[in-house]
RNA sequence: GCCGCCGUGGUGAAAUUGGUAUACACGAGGGACUUAAAAUCCCUUGGGAGCAAUCCCGUGUCGGUUCGAGUCCGACCGGCGGCACCA
């Protein structure tokens, strides 16, 4: 009786099936309810596919199966992000074409993938490299700039010394190369930049994510990353230095201001000096002859320090007096202005009013510059009454030794501040705000922690940006008429180091005509990140071949937004936000149709890591890697697909454990064995198992508990033994369609069917038929459980609980009358004494 | 330092709105089949006491709320992720 499941016969056999019959092909114009399941597409890497990627790729397939099965039209595409680093510094290691590489990587990975079983529709695949696809990112990036929001600068920038390139500042991982772990330095070359902080996008991006079904964490982390701050701006006028210290004092009008951000304009009467960042544009201006020379040295040994080395916490705080003064608003009084590196030139205004007694880094500043140190906030130490009490002074946020010794950073009761003195700090934020701007010297501000979006790279696989410098017009943009802009070959792929990419040394290509006045002009010869070709990758499957436009807004109406997306956190700051940019910019101008709203993902999964299974993270270079092929080949992709799901909860890190998959396969022979013994006529599982585990099953994969979904199909196949009704295998394997959709085709094809189970209907459930006839009560005697009884559903409160009273065991832990009694109906009774 | 998430058997993990903690699987131990092994099937498997019925303890630690806490609240300990002189 036993028969051997030949798991690579199955499988290749139905995957070619499905693949002559386009059985995952899916129309453009959905008749009926649609749904858009996108999965993050991978980089084509030589590594190939990583047991990471199917785990993704499983669960959004899983739901696909699912929708298709309730009949709902699914679009459910796969592509490549295939411009990147890894192929060009392959082609510098081996001077093959980075194309070809990527090339070879792609036809491997897509292989790898289709193994495994997925309802891709392959017909709409996208390859970001493809010029008829960067066609439309060079589109995109020119819509930017013919509306402001891609600017050339030539700003001090993250560079890679390794990669030879600039960095956003997402890409920048503790002061590191998110790529090669290299420490990042600063470089002044020209740039361009998107201006994803424009005050058009900025709010919308952080008020967005209220709307979005995405995981708390992932909302918190793009929240903070945008980190906005309210407090005000306010303006500090420059005493004018004596004209005989300093010979720049004409340039110093009647009046002059430092303006300075602050989130704690109630600190206001404690600001006792002032710092500027070493950059600041006012430095020279203000510094007198007499500290220009410590000035001057100080400034330097900032700009040679490198990121890492500026923002160390551990490191003592530095700076040098400037000589010059200025006057506090509030009170009148001379503070002097210094410069320090802890000041940021990039965030505010780059200055600030230093508040020592306040604030833990001014103070850090002042003790070790004895500066003056003026207390304006008293902790309000007082606890709240409270019966009983309630935690110690630390629970409370306060310290013993708050007042005395350190300083005091939150709210409490303002002091040393004229009028102001004994109101609420919070209150006192408010007016102090509002008497600032009646005399003109501060309004209300807004500051974020958000930057311009660095977006060029001095590299050579990438899209070249579509901007030809001329002489007489500037930038200009290429005509869209003669997009794409292709990619040139070179002959040697080497970053130049120089802040210019490969590109600039074929001269044939960079030497152009300007498109507006037919002089002579320079195309510009960076390329674009690789977040380019990822921002609106998920538009183009809508409409994968259109050679007019993006995608026709028809067909985006048809699919969007996306109605699930699955992938790895790790792209929280990166990937996700830039797309919600991209897209929100597209929706205003129109190229996404305003119907489907400004937010591309309504709902967002995040897989958890798989680790190895030593619990590390998988790499390389401790050997711990799980090759997906290998356990493919070993025990099928069924097996893969079910174990990865049933290790854990889908969005939870969780080690990998090769004996754990045997558990998987052996479930997988239990159920090929099953198949050999089916009769109509046999006697079917009890209503309960059978339809409770259809409703379980439904609830679970729409809420992503996967895990437990395979252990209601074990639980059910447990209850088994001889031979097994028909129809109730059927609708077994119909549920164990999406989750193992070989093994469930050949049973399904077995039992004489000659169609698709992918294109079945999902079982229904009768909860009619899921109702027990007999409830067990657990009775507990003072909430510990004593005994158990099953009674008649029928049987109400009064008749359940006169049962228990009679039980011996209550009886013996009861000892006379329950004072009262606890009735939870088809649960408990308990008795409490 | 700040923000977020997480601590349940030997292991991966289950557990509607608070309601019988440890489902399902792995591993381990025992048994059946076999000349033997593998495979398969059956039984046992949180800790402790007891011949047993049964009892006590038990979801990182301590406390609280509640008839009842893995679940809610507070403090602490440990781990993971993110940010990091952002004024």
């Amino acid at each position: 009786m036993a028969r051997e499941y030949n798991h690579q016969e199955v499988e290749r056999k139905w995957q070619a099936a499905w693949e002559r019959d386009g059985v995952y092909h899916v129309s453009d114009s959905p008749a009926s309810a649609s749904a858009y399941v996108l999965d993050m597409f991978p980089y084509p890497s030589a590594q190939g596919l990583h047991v990471g990627h199917p785990e993704g790729y499983t669960a959004s397939d899983i739901y696909s199966r699912y929708l298709r099965a309730r009949g709902t039209t699914v679009l459910h595409p796969m592509g490549f992000d295939a411009f990147g680093l890894p192929a060009e510094n392959y082609a510098i290691k081996t001077g093959t074409h980075p194309a070809k590489t990527t090339q070879e990587n792609i036809d491997n990975m897509r292989q790898q993938i289709k193994r495994l079983g997925f309802s891709y529709d392959w017909e709409r695949e996208v390859i970001t490299s493809d010029p008829r696809y960067y066609k439309w990112t060079q589109w995109i990036f020119i819509q930017l700039f013919k509306h402001g929001l891609a600017y050339e600068s030539d700003a001090p920038i993250n560079w890679c010394p390794k990669d030879k390139t600039g960095l956003a500042n997402e890409e920048v991982i503790d002061g590191k190369c998110e790529r090669c772990g290299t420490p990042v330095t600063k470089k002044q070359i020209k740039q361009w930049l998107v201006k994803i902080t424009d005050a058009k996008y900025i709010e919308r991006l952080l008020h967005g994510l209220d709307t979005l079904d995405w995981p708390e964490s992932i909302k918190t982390l793009q929240r903070n990353w945008i980190g906005r701050s309210e407090g005000a701006e306010i303006k500090f006028e420059i005493l004018n230095p004596k004209s005989e210290t300093n010979s720049n004092s004409k340039a110093i009008n009647s009046k002059q201001y430092i303006t300075v951000f602050t989130t704690r304009p109630d600190t206001l009467f404690g600001a006792t000096y002032m710092v500027l960042s070493p950059e600041h544009q006012l430095v020279d201006v203000i510094t007198t002859d007499k500290q220009k020379k410590t000035v001057d040295k100080y400034k330097k040994e900032a700009a040679a320090k490198s990121d890492l080395e500026r923002t160390d916490l551990a490191k003592e705080k530095t700076g040098v007096f400037t000589g010059a003064y200025a006057i506090n608003p509030a009170n009148e009084k001379k503070v002097p202005i210094w410069i320090a590196d802890y000041v940021l030139s990039s965030y505010g205004t780059g200055a600030i009013m230093a508040v020592p007694a306040h604030d833990e880094r001014d103070h850090a500043f002042a003790e070790k510059f004895k500066l003056p140190i003026v207390q304006v906030i008293k902790p309000a130490r007082v606890m709240p009454a409270m019966n009983p009490p309630m935690g110690s002074a630390a629970a409370w946020g306060m310290g013993d030794s708050d007042l005395e010794y350190t300083c005091w950073t939150g709210d409490g009761q303002m002091m040393n501040s004229g009028k102001y003195d004994g109101l609420d700090s919070v209150e006192g934020k408010e007016k102090i705000i509002a008497d600032l701007e009646k005399k003109g010297v501060g309004r209300k501000a807004v500051n974020y922690k958000l930057r311009d979006w660095l977006f060029s790279r001095q590299r050579y696989w990438g899209e070249p940006i579509p901007i030809v410098h001329c002489e007489k017009c500037g930038n200009v943009a290429v005509p869209e008429d003669q997009l794409p802009l292709e990619l040139p070959n070179v002959e040697k792929y080497e970053p130049t180091g120089t802040g210019e990419s490969p590109l600039a040394a074929i001269s044939d290509w960079v030497n152009t005509t300007c498109p507006e006045c037919g002089g002579p002009a320079k195309r510009e010869t960076n390329t674009m990140p690789q977040w380019a070709g990822s921002n609106w990758y998920w538009l183009r499957y809508c409409d994968p071949r259109n050679n007019t436009q993006l995608a026709d807004p028809e067909k985006l109406k048809a699919w969007l937004p996306v109605d699930m997306y699955v992938g790895g956190a790790e792209h929280a700051v990166l990937h996700l936000l830039y797309a919600r940019f991209i897209y929100m910019f597209l929706y205003d101008i129109g190229a996404v149709p305003q119907e489907v709203g400004e937010e591309p993902f309504a709902v967002l999964k995040n897989q958890g890591l798989i680790m190895g299974e030593d619990g590390q993270k998988m790499s390389k270079s401790r050997g711990n890697v799980i090759n997906p092929d290998d356990v493919v080949d070993k025990y099928g992709a069924d097996v893969l697909r079910m174990y990865e799901m049933f290790m854990g909860p889908f969005e939870d890190a969780k080690p990998w454990s090769t004996q754990g998959i045997v558990g998987i396969r052996r479930f997988v022979e239990k159920v090929w064995d099953v198949g050999a013994r089916t009769a109509p006529d046999a006697a079917a599982s009890d209503d309960v198992l059978v339809h409770g585990t259809i409703k379980s099953i439904t609830e679970k994969i729409e809420q992503f508990r996967f895990n437990t979904c395979i252990s209601d199909l074990m639980k059910w196949s447990n209850a088994w033994s001889g031979p097994v009704n028909q129809s109730e295998f059927e609708i077994f394997i119909m549920l164990l369609a999406p989750f193992a959709p070989h093994l469930a085709q050949e049973l399904w094809s077995q039992l004489g069917h000659d169609s698709y189970i992918a294109q079945e209907q999902w079982p229904a459930y009768d909860e009619f038929k899921i109702v027990e006839t007999e409830i067990t009560y657990a009775i507990q005697v003072n909430g510990k459980v004593r005994d158990t009884i099953t009674v008649p559903a029928a049987t109400d409160e009064q008749g359940t609980i006169q049962i228990a009273l009679q039980q011996e065991k209550v009886q013996k832990h009861l000892k006379g009358e329950p004072k009262k009694t606890i009735f939870v109906k088809d649960k408990l009774v308990n008795f409490v004494t």
